[in-house]
DNA sequence: GTGCAAACTTGCAGATCGTGTAAAAATGCA
DNA sequence: TGCATTTTTACACGATCTGCAAGTTTGCAC
């Protein structure tokens, strides 16, 4: 009943099968993003997309939900229990850094080929619609991480009511994604590994967070 | 050649036929909407709007852009020049509060039919789906929301480089538009005219920013 | 009122998206 | 090789949204 056989690698299930899947997929995706740098996103149809990934149009949208979801990616940065428990216990920055860089790493990790998040990094650059939709799609979680951070706040701050932890929650969650917003056209420069580099810009553009929260800086 | 008679009220340019329009795009939003309620947003199809509105499905088009459109609202918050101005100048707040109020008067301003409003919020916190795009929606402003900051940032810190304030603005936008989604449900509670409490909400809000960005606040 | 010109509404055809269904093809395995 | 399972594909269908060419209403001058 159980799986034997697994010699091979720390990969516990991918066969043949499975890997056919998952490159017939990421070609899809690669052929998506290439035509929109072609042809701009507008004018990218599923039957264009299908017809250079040598597919037809209904297997297309066996692999992908949507359009969006093949140039966008699927699968959304979901950071694990053990990163969840390092980010509630650290204290070494601020709450919404803290959460800032969890969601960094997570974000880095859920898309291992670096290769298709640069080409969807530009794709999304020159086509602001798509940036819209990726926006929204990134923002169908929040209230899943708002929860998380409410898991950290209710450790620190013990006096918070929960209509306030849920509220400050939601904020540390919209603050931070705005930060790792602003930053991921810059982080996209970057050549070489992208988590180190990701984490640093996060963290260097703290202080500039905190002087513009800070009351009357000027005169 | 200009126009004459016209002792009724300060709006210079609305005749008979401005105002059909005006009211058959509202009813048709209304009708939009309560379907929403009633029926719930996946299953309200654009001929239903159009009917209940007594419209064709091809006006319905007209109308708005978009299904989302029409339950969204086709307008977003604009601020004018004499808002901006106000917000490159005041120096009781910091730089991210004095944005979210100006942007919070936007919105409330480019909203003039409160029970719109209200019945809209209701949608969309039902909707999780509407909310996503409602929120990519805003989001294909903040570039532009982004300049305006970046001129009170020229302002007041004139040794920044222009990349330097780029960033800041676009970090600025993002703070201040999460802050405004966080209390919005809030705001909506509220009875009563609805710029004043918004104000005050984001006011109070403020404080719980900075204390979430400081670094290290517990022991 | 009458008539005209402009604006608005409507129906229709068509391109595209996305889904259900069932046949056809590929795959894994004994 | 043959069979069972999975995957791909073709087809039909409902829905969104757009152009286009009517038809209809409106404002206005006479």
């Amino acid at each position: 009943m159980h799986d034997v056989q697994q010699s091979e690698e720390c990969v516990p299930t991918e066969g043949r099968r499975e890997r056919k899947l998952r490159e017939a997929k990421a070609a899809t995706q690669r052929a998506g993003l290439e035509l929109c740098l072609e042809h701009g996103y507008g004018a990218v149809t599923v039957e264009m997309i299908a017809d250079r990934a040598g597919i037809s149009p209904r297997t297309f949208y066996n692999y992908f939900s949507s359009r969006e979801a093949a140039l966008l990616g699927d699968g959304k940065p979901r950071p694990d229990e053990a990163m969840i428990a390092t980010f509630i216990e650290r204290d070494d920055v601020s709450d919404v850094e803290a959460f800032a860089v969890m969601m960094a790493e997570a974000w880095a990790k859920s898309e291992p080929d670096k290769a298709l998040f640069r080409l969807r990094r530009r794709v999304i650059d020159s086509a602001p619609e798509l940036a819209a939709v990726n926006i929204g799609r990134i923002a169908e979680d929040r209230a899943d991480y708002a929860a998380i951070v409410a898991r950290r706040l209710a450790a620190r701050y013990p006096d918070l009511t929960d209509a306030e932890r849920e509220l400050e929650g939601t904020l540390t969650v919209a603050i931070a994604m705005g930060a790792i917003q602003a930053v991921a056209k810059e982080w996209m420069r970057g050549d070489d590994d992208q988590t180190g580099p990701l984490k640093a810009l996060v963290h260097d553009l703290f202080p500039r967070v905190r002087r513009l929260t800070q009351a009357a800086p000027a005169s």
